[in-house]
DNA sequence: CGAATAAGGTAAGTAATACTTACTCACAAT
DNA sequence: ATTGTGAGTAAGTATTACTTACCTTATTCG
């Protein structure tokens, strides 16, 4: 190899960002190729350069910030013992991550989904191996007797991240405030309690 | 007026019949306006005389999929009588609904969160409504008792939304065969009963 | 009746958009 | 010296969503 192994040149980094603080204001289809290089201060053909089309660089966005999601959540996991307060610490942080992070979870919870494309990434990729980590925490607490054994885990796990990108929704659309202890236990509590009486 | 009140022209029929086939293949995104003209056999400005634009289009089918959704439910949940047989009504029919009718889903779950206008839209006064009849439910089942006092009922609507939504993205997104008997009994259980043991 | 008017529909545009192609320039390694 | 490549540019192009001006039919009312 000619160059040393160094990569991410500056064009590469300053596109990201550009359509990261786009992201913020509007949605994907609505921010135009022309204004992500004029942001970012490059031409509109070094985008093509670093990224396969405009979606691609969605992806390449969302994956990143997907990453510091991911280990945040891992260490947390990693304090707890039981497997109800690994769920619990679960739902707290992914709670307090979409909140502290818009973009990331306006590109996760509204635009990556509706593409078929997606589910080829790699930031898919990192969707499943945490919807894995769940499933794992879940059914270990069902062997240990946490858990009641007639549980679903499949379904557990889908009622728990329903509920979470549920009620972040108010907070990404409107950018509505989340109190998040509130939220976080009031779903642990029916979760693991149950509603009724 | 000079002609009568009749309104629904053909044209406007066949575009809107022409659109649900589409999105029934590919993403809103991917389907030209030059397609569902070619589609529907009608010139691409027809559509500009019925629709404000392609979102509204899009608006505008999802309406009409909504109003069939609401209705069979609501009648559904007439014949319940107490809270938890409301809401078990409500996760069954809707898991059934969805099912049943993809394009309605994937326009609601997949396409028009993702852009503030969907949300001014008549539309989303229908979900409005709908979401403030579960919201009632909930209340008066806590007053009668029937669900645990510290219940909050905001928190326990979304619980409930979220987990039937998550549980139809399975099948939305790849076509996957969607257990609804099964699904729905097993969100009901952990939703009421809790999964703790 | 007759003519004004509006509804249903068309044809031919237009500006903007995502993406391509062909080209520099700098510089590191042979 | 020269060769090859990574970083970046400039100027396209086909396609897209949406407009404008027009045509045709038919109803309604003076």
């Amino acid at each position: 190899m000619k160059h040393k192994g160094k990569t991410n040149p500056p064009g590469r980094i300053k596109i990201m960002k550009a359509f990261s603080l786009l992201m913020a204001e509007k949605d994907f289809h609505s921010i135009t190729t022309a204004e992500i290089a004029r942001t970012a201060q490059v031409t509109e053909g070094l985008i093509y350069k670093y990224f396969k089309d405009k979606k691609d660089l969605l992806y390449q966005v969302l994956n990143d910030h997907f990453f510091e999601f991911q280990t945040h959540i891992e260490n947390r996991i990693a304090n707890e013992k039981t497997c109800v307060e690994k769920l619990k610490v679960i739902i707290f942080s992914s709670l307090e991550s979409y909140a502290a992070n818009r973009i990331f979870s306006k590109i996760l919870l509204l635009e990556v989904r509706n593409s078929l494309d997606f589910f080829e990434s790699g930031a898919y990729e990192m969707v499943r191996e945490y919807a894995r980590t769940i499933l794992d925490i879940i059914e270990k607490g069902i062997e240990t007797g946490e858990l009641k054994p007639e549980t679903d885990p499949h379904i557990l796990r889908k009622v728990i991240l329903g509920a979470i990108e549920h009620a972040c929704l108010g907070e990404i659309i409107f950018g509505r405030p989340l109190d998040i202890d509130g939220v976080s236990t009031g779903i642990a509590n029916i979760v693991f309690n149950g509603a009724k009486r």
